[in-house]
DNA sequence: GTACATAATACTGTATCCATAATTATGGAA
DNA sequence: TTCCATAATTATGGATACAGTATTATGTAC
């Protein structure tokens, strides 16, 4: 393991495991083998250790007392309970959003939302994938509350634990832009009462495809 | 350290660490001692230093590499961000939880409020302060999301930070207790809307009690 | 007396080691 | 063969040991 920054290892280890669960190199279920991960990262089981302590507390995994640590399987429940809590919460920025920002914000907006367009166009899933984050991230932030986007951050990373993207169904990319045009039009209108009721359905929408994909959704591995 | 439960030490440690926190014995700002602590506990600094990532999970420490351990110092704005979401999270949850609720779950509620008037009648604070922490946990409870619930204890956890309560307010504790009747008589009414506005405002009150308090609310210790 | 450089100290971060509990493997009896 | 008991192995949880960095103290120059 090279040493970068000045940051602490376990910090480093809880990223690289954040990002091998989120591209389910480990799936849900799977035990985590300490000293084999040790051994691969070529350091002790101390930091990596403190590391899943740091990723149980996110709620990505889950440390049974004297039986080890599991990658956390998200249940049908989970997803029932945190889409609408996301709905709640991103709609709320999106309206915030709306009353907070200055031209100069929106016209930033506005080209995250062209990349999305044009991302739509060419059939880029990724690109898509990744311009929608952004979108959403970039409302988040302008909502202007910490606190809320970190509680919206923490839950967006236990939905990454579910491999399936309702943006794989077909016709969802279409719809799910159309959508974002329908919060982008609130945004220039200045409708921030609109914004707000756009993306929460936008989420719902969401969440909805989904669960069509696999109605089970239990386990989404 | 008397060990009673199968649970894993580092998280007994969290636990203790979290009540000395919320009892203000470690202040906001402090310095934590990792050797005198364990030394404390008569415990090593590997569960101490496992609980301690917990609990900056939680947003109760701060850890800054290769410098320590420091309490969190809760910030005006923090309160200013905090208090908004904890009003709509809340209020989402007394909206939710009319509409769920049975008669029997009615009946265990009104009976906690009971309690939390027979506490302001008699003046008694920290009854009517745990009455009233039962009364919220009871809503959170009935609306039966268990993502929303543990989003705002994590929450209230950051509030418990700053010492000052505005219920020592006078006439804030009157006020509270009006406003959880208005609370209770939209339950018994079965007006869901009605009672997620009341308890949205209800959070909101507590907010304006506490600003009022300090204006500056910034260093609450 | 103050400011800076250097040395001593103390604490954090990581590795190693050990005890105990859990799991698996082995063997015997029904 | 199947089930259970016991032994061997392995993994977790915790303690101890060590290296490197911050901080503080000390001393010297100005």
């Amino acid at each position: 393991m090279t040493r970068i920054a000045p940051t602490a290892l376990y910090q480093e280890v809880a990223e690289r495991l954040r990002q091998r669960i989120f591209a389910h190199e480990l799936m849900p279920g799977d035990w985590i083998d300490e000293k084999k991960l040790a051994d691969q990262y070529g350091i002790s089981r101390t930091p990596l250790r403190e590391a899943l302590k740091v990723l149980a507390s996110e709620g990505l995994v889950e440390l049974k007392p004297r039986r080890g640590c599991y990658v956390t399987e998200i249940s049908r429940q989970d997803i029932d309970d945190i889409f609408p809590l996301m709905a709640m919460l991103e709609g709320r920025c999106a309206g915030d959003a709306v009353r907070r920002a200055s031209p100069a914000d929106f016209a930033a907006l506005a080209d995250i939302h062209k990349r999305l367009e044009a991302a739509a166009r060419d059939g880029r899933i990724d690109a898509f994938f990744e311009a929608n984050q952004e979108f959403h991230f970039r409302i988040q932030e302008l909502a202007g509350n910490r606190r809320m986007l970190s509680v919206i951050q923490d839950l967006r990373k236990v939905l990454k634990l579910c491999r399936l993207h309702s943006l794989s169904i077909e016709g969802r990319l279409q719809q799910s832009l159309d959508e974002h045009r329908a919060v982008m039009a609130a945004f220039k209108a200045g409708d921030a009462v609109k914004a707000e009721s756009l993306m929460h359905d936008h989420l719902l929408s969401g969440y909805d495809a989904l669960i069509k994909m696999d109605p089970k959704a239990a386990k989404a591995a």
